[in-house]
RNA sequence: GGUCGGAUGGCCGAGAGGCUAGGCACGGGUCUGCAAAACCCUCUACACCGGUUCGAAUCCGGUUCCGACCUCCA
């Protein structure tokens, strides 16, 4: 009953969304690995799979929403022999590898809440999942499809790929990978363990002085990156599921060796549907540490930072990445920024304005339209800009018709409210963003506000003014509306 | 080098064989003691060269540029 199409990168093709239960929703995203701050990078992802799935429950579903913590198994690679980014980033802050995922783990989190995203059902731990990992390997050996080396275990590409398509996900081609890109040596510690140079690890010997290490059947050591996602998405959605999400970066070698991983275990492509979103770019370049454009989301939020002129608050972030289709790049810059901020502003406004319009006793407009809009731009693989573009027809409606150029009746009053509240605040997640102003300075700002309104009922405008500019030389706002003036900071 | 994607008005960004995307900026106007804000209106674009078609920004071929991935990456 959905009616939602949905790209499926597996297929290439936009396909009709329809859960495999009846009207439950199993939603797997690969969440962060946690040894850094969050950057504008990390902040898309959760925002676009937190918009598919408060369209899903708007839709009536159950959704059950995993999103995983990588705490363990990522191979540094750049010489940094077998060390994991933990261990490294632990090293370097002279910290537990533990703390340090605590410390990223809750700033993440502290990014989503700002961002309103909101929580995922589970959020499993890689390194409190150590036991089911080594369970999924186990299975993988048994079934041919894997090799011990020297205390590590390597899933055999090429033995899976003899009946199973290796390469169809992220549409690469075994033989190129095989022949092509090697042109350089690959400098990944362990690989002349490797069969092949494509296998990838499942199962890595520590030695003995890393940090993070368990014990399992093949001796002390650490799992692969891959094989967490696998055994975590079928701990608690099961082997089959409806729908895996993350970044298109995530498309080789991650979630095409997921795939491998769990056909190899279960017979099955763990997801029905395959959602990428992809990339933030700054400025038209990608960001990286190379060209020193990263940026963390808390310096976007203070301003903090030599490439932005401004602060940004969360909201207009979730604005700006929703006002761009979710499978084309988006690219940052201040110009853009503050478009997206002015016109959320006009969003807002527009709100508040359709709660108090004057009522007539026919209607100009028929509000049901822009509702049945929105729903077909989001059911045609979540074109939120398009939805975004209704919200804006829908602002023109309440401004225009607070200026008696509209006539609205009560009926269209009231979709035109419960539209902005169903699509901007319910499904987009866009909330207002009240700083806190806190009620003592209010009270201040507010009896000076009638002062200066006192004196200028009076005419007294050098008093008026006075005030204004000397607030404004605070800091302060003032603007002056029909219905009495406001201030912010 | 290989694979895939993209080039839309000053900027961001949808769409897609004929019909207004939208936002921001610019310009005009309304409101206003002034200012700011707010609101209304306006601006009419699709890289280049061929082709198909009554008609192409949208389809086909070629060219140029850009990006992502091929190694950890959201």
């Amino acid at each position: 009953m959905s009616g939602l199409q949905l790209y499926n990168t597996y297929t290439r093709q936009t396909e009709a969304f329809r859960p495999i239960h009846d009207n439950i929703v199993g939603l797997y995203i690969c969440g962060p690995t946690v040894y850094g701050p969050p950057h504008l990078g990390h902040v898309r992802g959760p925002v676009v799979f937190d918009v598919l799935r408060r369209y899903l429950e708007f839709q009536g579903f159950k959704v059950r929403h995993v999103r995983n913590i990588t705490d363990v198994g990522h191979l540094v690679g750049d010489g940094d022999e077998g060390e994991d980014k933990l261990s490294k980033q632990a090293r370097l802050e002279q910290l537990e590898p533990m703390e340090i995922a605590q410390t990223y783990t809750v700033a993440y989190n502290e990014m989503s809440r700002r961002m309103n995203v909101l929580p995922p059902n589970i959020e499993p731990r890689a390194s409190g999942h150590i036991i089911e990992q080594i369970e999924m390997i186990e299975a993988i050996v048994n079934a041919g499809l894997a090799y011990k080396a020297n205390g590590s275990v390597y899933f055999d590409v090429l033995a899976y790929a003899k009946s199973h398509d290796y390469g169809k996900l992220s549409g690469r081609i075994l033989d190129d990978l095989i022949a092509g890109a090697g042109n350089e040596a690959r400098e990944l510690e362990g690989q002349d363990e490797k069969r092949n140079p494509n296998d990838f690890a499942l199962w890595k010997k520590a030695a003995p002085e890393h940090i993070m290490q368990w014990s399992s059947p093949w001796g002390k050591g650490y799992p692969g990156w891959h094989i967490e996602c696998s055994a975590m998405s079928r701990k608690y959605l099961g082997d089959v599921f409806d729908i895996h999400g993350g970044g298109m970066d995530l498309l080789f070698p991650h979630h095409e060796s997921e795939i491998a991983q769990s056909t190899a275990c279960t017979g099955h492509n763990p997801a029905r549907f395959w959602v990428h979103h992809n990339m933030i770019t700054i400025n038209g370049q990608k960001m990286a540490k190379s060209l020193n454009n990263g940026i963390q989301v808390e310096e976007l939020f203070s301003g903090n930072h030599a490439l932005l002129e401004q602060a940004y608050s969360p909201m207009t972030l979730r604005f700006f990445i929703l006002q761009a289709h979710y499978r084309g790049t988006l690219d940052f810059s201040n110009e853009a920024l503050q478009a997206a901020e002015k016109g959320l502003q006009r969003l807002w406004n527009a709100a508040e304005t359709a709660k108090k319009l004057p009522v007539s006793e026919n209607s100009e407009y028929n509000i049901t339209d822009i509702h049945e809009a929105c729903l077909k731009s989001m059911n045609d693989d979540l074109n939120t800009p398009q939805v975004i573009a209704q919200l804006f027809e829908a602002a023109r409606v309440s401004n225009s018709a607070a200026d008696g150029k509209i006539k609205l009746d009560q009926v269209n009053i009231h979709a035109l409210n419960e539209l902005f509240d169903t699509w901007m605040v319910s499904i987009l997640g866009i909330q207002p963003e009240k700083e806190g102003n806190d009620s003592a300075l209010d009270g201040v700002m507010q009896m000076l506000l009638q002062m200066r309104a006192q004196a200028k009922a009076d005419k007294n405008y050098a008093l008026s003014d006075e005030i204004r500019n000397k607030l404004t030389a605070l800091g302060f706002v003032i603007k002056d509306g029909k219905e009495g003036s406001s201030w912010s900071i």
